[in-house]
Formats: C-alpha cells, sequence, structure tokens
DNA sequence: AATAGTTTTGCAAATGTTTTCATAAATGGA
DNA sequence: TCCATTTATGAAAACATTTGCAAAACTATT
C-alpha cells in the first residue's frame, strides 16, 4: 500500500485521466484543432499532472517520421568537423530533428556497419562525409527511401546531391598561388589520403598544378604527416634542418600549418622572410596566429548550414529532390607566404 | 504490371520468403540458438535477397532498449566539448549504443527542449554537460527511469553522478603556481561565466585563491572576454597597453590564453619573460605553440571514455548505480609562465 | 420542436515487432 | 515400434500509438 505502483504514463492512462479515449488525446497532440477547446484544457492537465511524454517509437511504426537525421562523420576531433556537424545540428534542430551522430575513424567498413544501424533506428534522411564511400553503402542508401547528402566535398557528378567545397580547386588555388609568387622550390605535407578523399584531392591538384608550371616536388620533399600539430612541427623541422630547403611549404590543412610555423621557427628561420607556408581550411586562430596564416577558406559553418537546409526540405517535401550546393573555396592572403625574393 | 509494387520490406515479408511465422524470423534475430540451423540458413537468404533492416522503432514500443544514449553540449564549437562527446561516442558504440546529439548553446531553456525531445525518443540513457541545470531539467529526469550522469565537471555533492574534473582545484592551482612564482599583479581573463558553471568555478577559485594570498585584482584587470582567439588577442592588446601592467595573466581556458600569447607577442612584450600567461585545459596545440603554454590538464578524452563506460555499465545493468569519478587535474608547466624576477 | 448540418468523439483496425503458450516434429531409449 | 523427452515452430496477444469511419453531440434554421 506504501509503494505506489509507479504505472508507466501512456496515452491510455493520460486519457482515462481527461476522461476521454486515446483517439482524442491522439488528436490533442497531433491535430488540436479537431478537439474542442474543454477538452483540450483536460487534456492538458492530465498529461501535465501525469508528465506524460509522447513515445516517438510509437508513432514511428506508423510510417511517421522519427525526427532524426543520421550523421556519419569520420571524426569529430578535428575541430572542422566539429563545426561543420554544429552548424548542421542547429539548422535542422529548427526544423525539429535530431541528430544521430557517429563517427567512423576513416574505416570504410565501420561506415557500413553505422549506416544499418541508422536505418534500423529508421532515421528520415542521412548525411555521409565526402563523396567516396564503399558501394555497399551506396547500394544501401540506394535500397531505401530516404534521402541522403554528402556534406562537405562538392563535385557535380557526386552520387548524391553534394554540397561543400571542391578541394581540388582549393589545392590548385594555393598552388597557384605560391607559383605566382616565384616560388619554385615546394614541398608539400599533406595527412595520409587513403580514405580520405578530401586531402586526396587537395594533393593531388596541388601537384598536378605545380606540374603543369614545370615544378617538380622531389620525393623527399613530399610528407605524409597525420593530422596533428606535434607530428608537423617535427616532420617541418626534419625538413627544414637538410641542406636542400624549399622555399614556400603547401600544406595539406591549416593543422599541418600551424605545427609547420612552429617547426620553422623552431628551426629557427622566419616566416614568410626566409620560406612561406600554406594552410588549407582557414579554421579557428589561422587569422591570429603570427604570422597569420595564408590559406583557403572552405566555409564549414556554411556548408553545414546549406546541407542542414537541403535535407530537411528534402525530407519535408519527400517529392523533390535535394539539389547539390558549391559552397567556393576562397583563397585567403595573410603574412606566411610572400613573393620569393630575388637571390 | 511493369511497375513493382515496392511492398515495404518488413518482417512479415521475409517470413513469407523463407515460409516460416514472423516469431521465428523475429528469434532468428534475437535468440538464434533456438532456431534449428536450416531454417536459419532460409531466413539468412530470404533477409538478404530482401534487403531487410529491422524496426528498431517496433522493438522499442517492447520496452526493449532503444540503444541510443541522449548527450547534451553546450556546443561543439569548442574543440575540447568535441573531443570529450567523441571519445564518449566511440566508447558507447562497442557496447551497440548511438549518440543522439544536440547542443544548447548555454541556454537552459532550449536544454529542456532538448532533453523533452530526447526523452520522445526514448533513450536509454542521458549525458549532460556540467554540474547546473534548470531545476526543471533535473525534475523531467528525475520523472523517468533511466540513468543519466554529469560530464565534465566533479563534485561528490552533483545531483547526478558526475565524471570529470573538479574545476575548483583547476583554478586553485593555477593561481597557486603563479603565487608560488612570485606574481602579485595578476590579470584574469574568463569567458562569461553566465550559464557556464566550469567557468563559474575556475574563476571564483582563482579569485579566492590570489585573496586568500592577500593579491587583490583590480577591475580593470579582470576581464570577461568570449571564447574566441582574435577577441582575447585584441583584449589582451588593450590591457597591455596600459601604463600599468601585470606581470601575469590567467585565463580561464588555452583558447583564451592563445589569444593572450598573441596579444603580447603584438604589444611587444616577450612570454615569459616580460609576462606570464597560463591557461586551463591544455587543448591539442598547447603544447606546442611558442612558448609551450602552462596549463591545467583536464582529460577530455579520459573523461568521456569514462562516462561512456559508466553510462553504459548503468543501463546495461539496471540493478547498479553509477558512481561519480574525478578525473584529477594536473598542472603542466611549459614555457608561458616563469618566476618573477627582482626588481 | 423538428430537421439538417456541423463539430466532436469513440470504436476498432492497423502498424511491426516480441513473447508466451501450445502444438508439432524430431530424437532417444526401451 | 512405441513412448517420453527434447527441440523447433506457429498462433495470438501485447506493445503504444494513429486513423478511417461512424456515432453522438451540438448549432442553426425553420
Amino acid at each position: 500500500m506504501t509503494d505506489i505502483k509507479q504505472k508507466q504514463v501512456d496515452m491510455m492512462s493520460v486519457a482515462k485521466a481527461a476522461n476521454v479515449s486515446t483517439s482524442t488525446v491522439s488528436r490533442y497532440f497531433n491535430h488540436p484543432e479537431l478537439v474542442k477547446l474543454v477538452t483540450r484544457r483536460r487534456i492538458e492537465t492530465a498529461v501535465r499532472k501525469q508528465g506524460y511524454i509522447r513515445n516517438r517509437a510509437a508513432q514511428t511504426i506508423h510510417g511517421i517520421r522519427s525526427g532524426t537525421i543520421g550523421v556519419i562523420v569520420p571524426t569529430l576531433d578535428h575541430a572542422i568537423f566539429a563545426e561543420v556537424v554544429q552548424s548542421f545540428s542547429d539548422t535542422v534542430a529548427e526544423q525539429g530533428f535530431t541528430i544521430l551522430l557517429a563517427s567512423h575513424g576513416y574505416d570504410q567498413q565501420r561506415e557500413y556497419a553505422i549506416l544499418r544501424k541508422m536505418l534500423e533506428h529508421r532515421v528520415d534522411g542521412i548525411v555521409l562525409t565526402g563523396l567516396d564511400h564503399d558501394v555497399a553503402v551506396f547500394r544501401l542508401i540506394d535500397s531505401q527511401t530516404i534521402p541522403s547528402i554528402l556534406m562537405w566535398n562538392y563535385a557535380d557528378d557526386a552520387r548524391y546531391p553534394s554540397i561543400g567545397s571542391d578541394n581540388n580547386s582549393a589545392g590548385a588555388m594555393i598552388a597557384e598561388h605560391l607559383l605566382s609568387q616565384g616560388h619554385r622550390d615546394i614541398a608539400c605535407m599533406f595527412p595520409p589520403t587513403r580514405g580520405n578523399d578530401r586531402a586526396q584531392a587537395r594533393f593531388s591538384a596541388v601537384m598536378e598544378t605545380l606540374t603543369d608550371a614545370g615544378v617538380s616536388v622531389p620525393d623527399h620533399w613530399q610528407l605524409t604527416t597525420v593530422y596533428s600539430i606535434s607530428d608537423s612541427k617535427r616532420d617541418t623541422l626534419k625538413l627544414l634542418n637538410r641542406t636542400d630547403r624549399p622555399t614556400a611549404i603547401i600544406c595539406g590543412n591549416d593543422i599541418l600549418a600551424t605545427g609547420a610555423l612552429y617547426g620553422a621557427a623552431a628551426a629557427g628561420l622566419r616566416v614568410p622572410d626566409d620560406i612561406s607556408i600554406t594552410g588549407i581550411g582557414d579554421f579557428k586562430g589561422s587569422a591570429e596566429i603570427e604570422p597569420a596564416l595564408t590559406t583557403v577558406r572552405i566555409p564549414a559553418k556554411r556548408i553545414g548550414h546549406e546541407a542542414g537546409l537541403a535535407l530537411s526540405a528534402a525530407i519535408i517535401n519527400p517529392g523533390s529532390v535535394a539539389t547539390g550546393l558549391h559552397c567556393k573555396p576562397k583563397l585567403i592572403i595573410r603574412s606566411s607566404s610572400r613573393p620569393l625574393s630575388e637571390a
């Protein structure tokens, strides 16, 4: 007697308390205009008193949207993905969606498993990062009827609508910038490109642009460095302690460039007087670092926002097809690069 | 005739194709050992061929766990939260959980709304960031039966088990460090403390420690600066351009400290010779920046991991009560601070 | 007061699973 | 070969909702 049977509150118990049927309670939530004002009041009171919370799972099996969007990123450890996820999440939250988030750590097998799990949850839409994915991933999405988009990169021939920046042009831009400043002895530091089409595209565009200009990068000036300031500082130091030294280093992203800046300082070189260093991304802090970093801006916030708009529109309006959008990268020239002075 | 009725694949259609009842298909997934090998094979084939994906929503209404954990953070824009979320997510993913993630941007009202939505989704557990939350938030969680923990901060008297660092001791540590080095003219730069119990705790601990040592911080040396390198650079510059100048600046986190470092450089001061600057957090890059930053390490990865372990254990084993854990902050002395030289 | 029309409500079927219980099939020992 | 077990399967109820349809309760009109 002392211990109250902590009966689960469901629509049934609300209905009982308000002296109506469950149908009416359901209508109270979904089509309130069909319910008489006084009844509405009564139900509202019952809901309040019992602390009733609707069960989306039960709604979802009626084909009603789950209100979730699956977001799959390689990792959140890179500030830049966190930023894009944040702005995506904020945007879709306004339309009432919550995100199911998971990261695969650049492992395609894991991406497939995550995707399956998200489909089990009956997400209303899927966002993948980058253009390249396992064929099984594409097949699985194709077999479903939910919209999905590729975020971060852009390409018109992408498998799904893509919203992001063209990493090829980002790479080409920065290479052209250094070439136009007269640099010909250029080193490259890029992250491992395996499972990372962004880095791959940037790298190949840089190399192509340089080759087209008749500049070749010797093997020992092509550094592969994991995404880490300390590693890139170390590798840069090693590079700059050789007798033959480049006049510029193109880094695959701003984190690597930041490490390279520190490495140059540690090697006793002044940037940009002794050496130019560039990044790609325009991360937070890149404008403030000393010297301010020349880089290519990839508009993460905007990409996340546009992707959120596009996907939620595609979900809400099932007829429409989401359309890709190129958020153009932009060359930002700051103080870490300068024209090669005459020898 | 040409157009195949794209019948939704459900357990029913799989059962039909495999010539068994839905019960058997259900058992195939949940208790395979109860199903004969040859039947299992037949079902497997049917599942494959039809591309059947289980419907977790339908399972969830049977009181089965949803397999989701709600994670609510102030924002992902701060690398540090992204890191803790990443490691939390990885940890619980191993136990088969997926996270529902949302951020409230330091708005308590929004936190409540997000929480409600997550409960509608019948998350199996809830993670909140920090110790302080609206009383309505606590009440709502209390009215449910799911476990929940507070991540990031630690306090033994917290409302729910807390896993994180004690920001009071972090603040005290860094203040003591500078005092022990002989500094008495100390400025403080902290983010707005409203809705941010972490910053609040750090700040009050710093002030208390200083006051106890007989050091008072004049108002115009108490800077409130939003979490941004550029703002803190600007504010630092302004501070250092006054005639009276502190010998040390305690910053509420490493981002502010990074900006302060840049600001000092821009003001033509050498760190640590002319001024000491400290952070709190030990973010990525803090060890590599020039000069390497003296700070207090808050072990984000570990916090996320431990929180993930604790919460998934509490979910899987409903009897047990999750217990809090203090991941101790640690003073990391690097090159951005040094004993005050005799005048 | 009776009728027609409109608004509000409830009944019951449907949704995609799981699970209990009962039955059918296979197995083993005599 | 028969009976008692054991193993494998199916029927049906349960889960928490939504929704189509029909009945009931109002309103307005005469």
